[in-house]
Order: C-alpha cells, then sequence, then structure tokens
DNA sequence: CGCAATTTTGATTTTGATCAACTTCTGTGG
DNA sequence: CCACAGAAGTTGATCAAAATCAAAATTGCG
C-alpha cells in the first residue's frame, strides 16, 4: 500500500496535488467524519485532478473502470444507451457528487458521463480506494454509505418515473436540486439550469414540449419564475404540498 | 471479532448453522470466488435463518438497519411509499439475490420488503460482514459488487420506465425474469409468476389493465402463452428484437 | 454577427388510465 | 368436499395526459 500512495505524491500527473484534508468540500464528498490522521491518508489517495471540458465524456459505456470520480467544479450528465438508439439521462452530479460507481459490478462502465460546463474531478483509484478502507474502518464504512445512498436516490427515481405525472415530476426535480444546492451554500430559490429542456426530459421520462409546458405553467400559477436557464421558485412551500398531496392513484 | 464468529455460532437462533460453504446457492449470492479458508469465515458471519410467511415482511421502511438478507428460498417484492399514500414495487428478489442494501445509508430502511410466497432468508448483520471484509480482501470486492449491481441494475430500471411504451416494458419483464430463472438452473422459457398483474404494473409504471392487456395481444401474436400464473416464452428471438428493435423515440 | 441549437406555443393524435361489468380463481369454514 | 366470498384477472368503452407534428421565436456559440 505504501509505495501505492507514495507513487501518486510522486506524480502529480495534472494538477497540484489534490488534498483532500484542504478541500472545501469535505463534508460532501468521500471523506466525511474521518480523524485528520486519516484525513492524510486519503490525500495520498487522490492522485490525480482532471479538467473536463463541456461536452466532453469523463468516461463512456464499455470503458475499463478504474477510478470513481468526485465532483470538485462544474456539472455531469451520466446517460445510459441500449443497443438500439435509445438513451436515457439517468443522473445529474454536481460538486461535492461522486460518480462512476456504476462501473465497479462488472469493471466497465455501463454509462457515458458528459460534462455540462466545464468541470474539474479528483480522480480516486478504486482499488487503492479498496486496499485503504481495508485499514480505516471509518473509510470503508462511508464508501458502502455513498454506495448506499446512490441505491437509495435512483429508489427514489423509479418511484418518481412510475408514480408521478408529468407537473410532478418537474416539481420534484425542481425541488431536489434547490436540495442540494442548499447543501452546498448556494441560494435554495435561485439557480440556473445546467441542462437543456431535452436532458430534463430524458431524465424525468418525458418528452422537452412537456418539460417546456409545465415551466410555463408553473410560471402562470405563481409558483416560479422561468428566464431561459435561470429558476427562481416562488412559493416552495405550495410546490411541497403539490407533491405530497396529489391523489395517490397511480 | 472472534468473539462474534463465537457468538454467532453458539447460537442457532432459528435454524441450523447456515453454512455458506455447503449452500447450493453460493455463486449467486454473496460468496463468490473465495477460497475454502475465507468460506468458513464466512460461515460464522452469516448467523441466522430466518423464515418470512407469505405476505409478512421481512422488514419495513423505517426499521433500524441491521443486517442484509440473502434470499434462500422464495420470493420477495420491495417497495416504497411516499408520505401520500402512493406506493411502487421497486423490485422482486428471488432465491441467491441480496435485498436490504437501502439501509445502509441512513441505517434505516428506505422501503418494505414483503414475501410474496412463503421464503426463508439468511441474515447476514451488517457490520460483522463490514469488520470481516476488512480482513479479507476478497470479500470485501465482492461487497462492492454486490452493491454496485443493484446500482447497475436500478439505472437499467429507470431506462425502462423513461424510455419504453407499455408492451415493451412488460417484455422487458419477462425476458429479465427468465434470465434470471437461467442462472437458476431453471427452465428458461417456462415459469410461474409469484406476483399479480397488480405488483407487476406497479414495478413497470402501468396499470393492471394495462399488464393484462399487455399479456393478451403477446398472446395474440404469439409470443407467450399465458395461463394465470404461467408464462410460456414461444419466441425469444422475436420478444428480444421487439425490444431492441422499436422506434428508438422517446 | 449569423446560423444552428434551443425553446415556446399551438393543433392533433396516440397511448395508457379510468370506469365498469363480468369471469375465474383461491382459500376458508361448514 | 362443496359452497361461497373476496381477490385477481380479463375485456370493453370512454377519457385524459402526454407524445407527436409543426411553426415561430429566442438564444448562444463560433
Amino acid at each position: 500500500m505504501n509505495e501505492l500512495s507514495r507513487q501518486a505524491t510522486l506524480n502529480p500527473i495534472h494538477a497540484p496535488h489534490a488534498a483532500c484534508s484542504q478541500c472545501n468540500l469535505q463534508e460532501l464528498c468521500l471523506p466525511v467524519g474521518l480523524t485528520t490522521a486519516e484525513l492524510s491518508t486519503i490525500d495520498h489517495l487522490v492522485s490525480e485532478r482532471r479538467k473536463v471540458a463541456r461536452g466532453d465524456a469523463l468516461f463512456c459505456s464499455g470503458d475499463h473502470f478504474t477510478a470513481i470520480y468526485a465532483v470538485k467544479l462544474g456539472f455531469f450528465k451520466t446517460e445510459v444507451l441500449s443497443e438500439d438508439g435509445r438513451h436515457q439521462v439517468t443522473s445529474f452530479y454536481m460538486a461535492g457528487e461522486v460518480l462512476g460507481m456504476d462501473g465497479i459490478s462488472a469493471e466497465t462502465h455501463h454509462c457515458d458521463a458528459i460534462a455540462l460546463e466545464d468541470s474539474e474531478v479528483c480522480l480516486i483509484p478504486f482499488n487503492q480506494l479498496e486496499s485503504v478502507s481495508l485499514k480505516v474502518p471509518t473509510l470503508q464504512r462511508h464508501l458502502h454509505r455513498v454506495l448506499s445512498r446512490e441505491i437509495v436516490r435512483d429508489q427514489g427515481m423509479m418511484m418518481m418515473l412510475g408514480a408521478m405525472r408529468a407537473e410532478e415530476r418537474v416539481i420534484a426535480f425542481l425541488l431536489n436540486l434547490s436540495q442540494r444546492y442548499i447543501a452546498r451554500g448556494y441560494a435554495a430559490a435561485d439557480f440556473n439550469l445546467r441542462m437543456t429542456r431535452e436532458e430534463i426530459g430524458s431524465y424525468l421520462g418525458l418528452k422537452l414540449e412537456t418539460v417546456s409546458r409545465a415551466f410555463s405553467h408553473l410560471q402562470e400559477e405563481g409558483l416560479v419564475q422561468v428566464e431561459k436557464k435561470r429558476i427562481r421558485l416562488m412559493d416552495t412551500a405550495r410546490l411541497k404540498k403539490l407533491l405530497s398531496h396529489d391523489d395517490a392513484s397511480r
């Protein structure tokens, strides 16, 4: 193990050393609740920062899996595509979130990860992460939490896709984004979308026209302000009520 | 760690000791590719077998998370329910599959797990599993694979819910079941559904009438034989083609 | 600045939901 | 073992939500 971390230290490939212990995203990313000593172990783990230009892929479906990635800066989408042309956006990732964990099971990625704006990620080589987490139980536990959180998130998504009508999905989407911006210390109710209506639609299982109409309608109702990509939530309470209240039909 | 495994050994609560090393589901469940020595370590890990009668819950949403469960025998569904009455089936689990991993992230389960027939599970206390996997890297790796496989599976599900039409979903569902029966050595094309049309519908984001109509239509086309719960796939090749071929629209 | 991409809005069509009636099945108790 | 009640499943008619088609307006890259 030691030679691995030394190698990383000697090998600042693209950027100055990552230094989780200094990172302001600390509590959002992998190293939650570690002691200072443990944290500095992790510093050696994160071997590399990588810049990804808007529109470029961080990894593609079929790529050999070697690492997971913590978003340091920017915004990503992941999408799966089936043999036929069909494809669907499965997630959006913002700073502090970890992506690429779909690759663990078969050592091959099952989706494409595309940067929606110029972005930067911390690369965490997975077998090093596994080695270190054998030594640092707190890290192992946290890794399991991160993996499990992804499972829970996906289940919520399935619920949304299976049981909500179009406008509800859009509301849920906006509230979820807002929630995540709050966690990052940004304004809860005023943010810019980084993705197109089409990408939102794909994510929500809707056509882009339907997303656009939902935005317009929510605006008419005074619930949100939509100004191209800028979204302002005008009445979060009522939005939440619209979600939880609706006819428990489907 | 030792006292934990001893405790387990001394404590055959409901059934004779589980004995992964003897289990015929071995290669489907947790202990893949372990050495004999490693396997016997795991024997001590699986502390208990538990029977769950048809209709009973293995765990419920909100329950404190302590263990994951390998299905030894039988069939389960998991369903999430939101604050309002809305609920949705998120997965089905058959023998050899592992469930309960949604609970890791917050040490609380996020769904209900209900037995669809009289079933039996092996209970794997999660913090013991974590402890042991600190000692057995192969096990740690395998655990990560199992977690990741769940993520990949969910992504496929999202694709299905977001991008397929009703009949395609039903076909995908049947082919998936068939696939999993094959992996268990059962007939690929002739099996009994353990769930109702309503549960299938909930899982697929459809109403039960729609599922029923899809079955009828597929039968008219000579693609499947439906006889109450018994399903025979008459033309797997064509079914697959229907899935991959369809207009790559949505 | 100009052109391609994105977005909005409207008209129409399609899919699947809903409502309803009827049949079949299952399991329980007499 | 049969009768029966409730659950599960099928099928048809109608309706509503979202997709599709189409056109115009806006935006933002290069």
